[in-house]
DNA sequence: TCATATTTGATAGTATTACTATTGATTTTG
DNA sequence: CAAAATCAATAGTAATACTATCAAATATGA
């Protein structure tokens, strides 16, 4: 995407902070060493503690922005999901045929994040990392309708209902759109982690790109 | 499906127990009551210890059985994707055609389990409800490539492979039967966990299935 | 059937995690 | 420059995820 705008400010629900971290020093450092070291070391062997050492600074000072490590993520994720919602509206806003603004948004959910510099302290391409580890993790709790009520998910969603209309638009007799949208959104994310770890259930790999997976399928079944 | 064999024997990876649990009687309570614990609290909040005093045995006991509930969770699902093989292998042995070997296969991957009685100490409805909210989880993990080399997963490929090759034989020019198959058993537990939780980006409901959804795509993008 | 091996239950203990609370020093701000 | 806000450091707690030990109960097989 262009870099036009390269200090944008994306919003993020704020009952998943205690402090927003876009306000100081420290809670920038701490949105991006977590995301440097929850790739590193993986959500579950993530500690506040482990984050104070990397950034010397201390776990109670990191408990004043965030009440646990899994708002954290929440925070995260909301920010990612804030950041693609952006580049996808911006990317689809001036394509009047619904064709190919669905091929534009299906590119936009489930390509691989280049290095990117929307933001200073963020680095994109390492948040898409661990958003394909970790996203899908952060649903599949007990907490998950209670999580949803207070809006959690709801960039997540809207995304998702974006896509169903310019599906509807596409083709307003398809009774499935949005499963299939869902299908694409998650399913972009586990086609990019089987390619990493578990090659033969996938036929994504340096060559065939997940995009072009889900843009055959797409195309298949609407037409 | 008929009940034909109400006592089969699932063989699961002996890498996944310290004892086999179906070598006592303690051991197949384990399993029954695992299931049912890790159903109501989630397994987050699932411990040995909650687990003991549910059975009326001991933490310790319990570690004779499988070295971390981490473990336990792997061996129910192997467990749970055996007895899917099982049934996709029966369900599909004298079907000539392969358009509908292909339907009846999807049927078994994607659809929820009703009680069954395969074996006497495993409800396979409430572990089909697990598998839904815990499987993917198990996937996602920094340990996953160790554990795919030990085999943990390989009943899961070997499903998803199965339906690869059904796939081949619907349609051989086709190109990404791996990430159709691999979207459908994955994309299919995401189907009935939204269902259950994130009702605005499915179409399913109680009217229309999970399979219904998938039966329509697998055709569509196939013919 | 009796000796032996195996299994189980009970208790205790450890390192780590995921926090909360307090205090005093430093920095920011009005 | 004084007050307020922020931060680092320390201590402490309850729970978790185990390991170790030992004695009692149970199963097995010679």
């Amino acid at each position: 995407m262009e870099n036009i705008l390269s200090n944008i400010i994306i919003s993020v629900n704020d009952k998943l902070y205690v402090k927003n971290p876009e306000t100081s020093d420290l809670g920038k450092k701490i949105i991006e060493q977590s995301i440097l070291l929850i790739d590193e070391i993986g959500f579950e062997n993530f500690t506040f503690k482990k984050l104070g050492e990397k950034i010397n600074s201390n776990e109670s000072s990191i408990y004043r922005y965030f009440e646990s490590k899994h708002k954290l993520m929440l925070y995260l994720s909301s920010w990612y999901w804030g950041w693609i919602e952006y580049k996808l509206v911006f990317a689809t806003s001036n394509i009047a045929n619904p064709m190919e603004r669905l091929l534009k948004a299906i590119g936009i959910v489930t390509e691989k994040v280049n290095d990117d510099s929307t933001t200073l302290h963020i680095n994109e391409a390492i948040l898409n990392k661990i958003i394909i580890q970790e996203f899908t993790k952060t649903l599949l709790t007990k907490e998950v309708d209670e999580e949803n009520k207070e809006g959690f998910f709801i960039v997540y969603k809207r995304i998702i209902n974006r896509i169903v209309e310019i599906i509807n638009q596409v083709n307003p007799d398809y009774t499935f759109a949005k499963s299939l949208a869902s299908t694409i959104v998650e399913g972009a994310l586990h086609q990019h982690f089987l390619k990493n770890h578990l090659k033969t259930i996938t036929n994504c790999n340096e060559t065939i790109s997940v995009t072009d997976f889900y843009i055959d399928l797409v195309k298949k079944t609407l037409r």
